[in-house]
DNA sequence: ATCGGAATGTGATGTACATCACAACCAAAA
DNA sequence: TTTTGGTTGTGATGTACATCACATTCCGAT
């Protein structure tokens, strides 16, 4: 698993990694468990150190909503903070076994008032994230279904992609319900969207990994090009 | 203009406010201007001291999508805080006539460096920020088009509701299309289904200003009974 | 090798919503 | 008052996407 991913990525910085670890303890959390789930109240917020973390939020009717997948580095139940008594909006659902750090937030918040280093960085975290949520939502919202998976597709890329011989390989299995989960869309339209992408040679599928051919023509197809990748992953 | 709302808002806590003031200097904004343009280098930030403010973003086919409409308090062009040469996301545009605050980025940062209250609370404004939108987002995305409807509907009231006597007065002048871009729709659908809850009775409409008798009907068709009104803004 | 459950693929049909077209209704200006 | 430009209202039609139904492929367990 050689670092080799396309993009830069806008992970932790240093000193705020190493600051919030003197805070912590560990815990080891096993698939299909949940790290928490919606409407608990929150008392603390987790970084991932391995396994994969995904965020999600059920509708009424039982659909499901997948909003991130987190791996090492991420901070997960970040949105409670700073409000008393805040309930978690989403559920975090662990896809794969791994061992998170698991930070109390009233600890979080007093560190962050005793240092300043600390806070700035953390509010810049805070404030990427923000931007990446927001366009997101921004292709998933203006630019219909296939908008929605084009955008996914391309921060899937940029979180999980490495260079091949013959394209990007987004290094994580995925089934078309994962991708519709993704996209507020069904399974059914996810797979007749990527068979026409396939058909056209944009990307191709294999042991259900998707290896992009050609990132561009998705990018353009979302008007994506000039749109910094940093912002735009799946984290 | 009594302050009548019906529940309670989330503003800037006054320390906050006093803080960010002795940073500023005042510009008066004319409607129809912008006070910045998505690409553009931000520079600064702003705080709606009077007048009205509306974010949006075009779509490259030319359709709007407004995301808040922001009075008096309320901090406009936070999203390029913290990252060096950002450029704004989203378009300003003054819908009327008022006064802002401007504030300088970089003094911004150095103030919040320097003061860890304002740090902590800076910090509070931002989280419940975005918990606001990510819940209009999740609105738009899981509830379609009728969601997103309703969903404005409850911000719209939550943000400008005045009770009277038979219901809610949302004191704002709102054109159909208006509504349609904050939901992503066309002003058909917004005509359509705004004339479908006229004739429920759950609303009325005279002189361009809504009024919302049966909230709780709204509310439940798009499962926002359990959520708390504070993040149910338009702004 | 073979069985069974999950995932994929693909037609037929339904439904929500966009688009188009145009009539009716204002309210402010000439 | 009449004109005019913006807004509302509503049918007809088109299109994207969901839903349903079922066949096929894939893959791990026995």
């Amino acid at each position: 698993m050689t670092p080799t991913s396309t993009r830069p990525k806008s992970t932790l910085s240093v000193e705020l990694n190493e600051l919030l670890k003197s805070a912590e303890h560990f815990m080891t959390i096993k698939k299909g468990t949940f790290l928490f789930q919606e409407g608990m109240t929150a008392k603390e917020l987790y970084i991932v150190r391995s396994g994969r973390v995904k965020i999600n939020k059920l509708s009424s009717d039982g659909r499901e909503l997948s909003l991130r997948i987190c791996t090492k580095d991420e901070i997960v139940g970040e949105l409670t903070l700073f409000s008393e008594d805040a309930k978690y909006l989403f559920n975090a659902v662990v896809v794969e076994s791994g061992v998170v750090a698991v930070i109390n937030k009233e600890e979080l918040e007093r560190k962050l008032f005793e240092n300043s280093k600390l806070a700035l960085e953390f509010m810049k975290w805070m404030s990427d994230h923000f931007r990446k949520t927001q366009t997101k939502f921004r292709d998933l919202v203006l630019y219909g279904k296939k908008g929605a998976l084009y955008s996914t597709l391309v921060r899937m890329t940029n979180s999980y992609g490495r260079k091949t011989e013959d394209g990007i390989l987004i290094d994580l299995p995925l089934t078309n319900q994962e991708l519709a989960n993704f996209c507020a869309t069904t399974r059914e339209s996810v797979n007749r969207m990527l068979n026409d992408l396939r058909a056209k040679g944009i990307l191709s599928i294999s042991k259900s990994k998707i290896t992009i051919h050609d990132l561009n023509y998705i990018r353009s197809e979302i008007n994506c090009e000039g749109c910094s990748a940093v912002f735009c992953s799946i984290e």
